[in-house]
DNA sequence: ACCCAGGGTCATA
DNA sequence: TATGACCATGGG
């Protein structure tokens, strides 16, 4: 019942085949520049992307999508273009440190001579900066080879029985890249596809043991049986 | 009237 | 190390 190591990570790269082979090349992430990807990856901090997306929607309207333009702004203002993507004052604060930090990094083009490593501990000292989103932001911005562990990882690969689904992310990360070991535009399907999937399976129904990147299939049909 | 979303910080034990 | 409170809007 419990894979074998090697048949967890099988288990891994299968799925992922599964999803490629489901939906397609995701080509991710979805935004015009670095710093839009970088300010929406702190946007969707546990929030609806429809939701992220009308905040950026908000500061293009404005034009004030860039570090210094940012900055430029009161913290009131800035609070009220963010309004809503939730916690919005909250992550105004964050907008800001993320701003200050490419300022003090020199740019885009600063912070990419860094190694991956160097780059991830200088990133995770942004306030509002977690694990997660630093290797988002490694992954779709700096295009490091990155897995990122997001609930949705933990939920179908514990529904799997390949992990149990409440170990740290710096246990899990290093975890899953090893059983993966792949490249930058690789990840970047992994995560996007994981996030694609979980939009299209209906919500508050367990993934599929068998099944669990396809719609369609008999879990979606099931009501009860949904503990666990 | 709930539940949840592409997390993270801080206080407490 | 590991919980819990808190942040807040919008859609189902």
């Amino acid at each position: 019942m419990t894979p074998t190591a090697t048949e967890r990570a099988a288990i891994v790269r299968g799925t992922f085949e599964g999803l490629l082979d489901t939906y397609g090349p995701q080509s991710w992430w979805p935004a015009d520049s670095w710093f839009e990807m970088m300010v929406g990856a702190v946007l969707t901090q546990n929030t609806a992307w429809t939701n992220a997306a009308r905040a950026l929607q908000n500061l293009k309207g404005r034009k004030v999508l860039s570090p210094d333009r940012i900055l430029g702004l009161g913290p009131d203002q800035l609070a009220a273009l963010l309004r809503p993507s939730g916690y919005y004052r909250l992550k105004a604060d964050r907008v800001r440190a993320l701003s200050q930090w490419l300022l003090k990094s020199g740019g885009y083009a600063g912070a990419s001579v860094l190694e991956t490593e160097t780059l991830r501990l200088s990133l995770l000292e942004i306030k509002g900066v977690g694990p997660e989103t630093a290797d988002v932001i490694l992954l779709y911005a700096f295009d490091r080879p990155v897995f990122v562990v997001d609930a949705y990882a933990r939920r179908l690969f514990s529904r799997l029985g390949v992990i149990e689904g409440d170990e740290p992310y710096e246990y899990l990360r290093p975890h899953f890249e090893s059983m993966l070991c792949l490249g930058p535009s690789a990840y970047n399907e992994c995560h996007a596809l994981i996030v694609r999937h979980a939009k299209e399976v209906c919500r508050n129904v367990p993934l599929c043991e068998t099944c669990p990147f396809r719609r369609n299939c008999a879990h979606g049909n099931r009501k009860s049986e949904t503990k666990r």
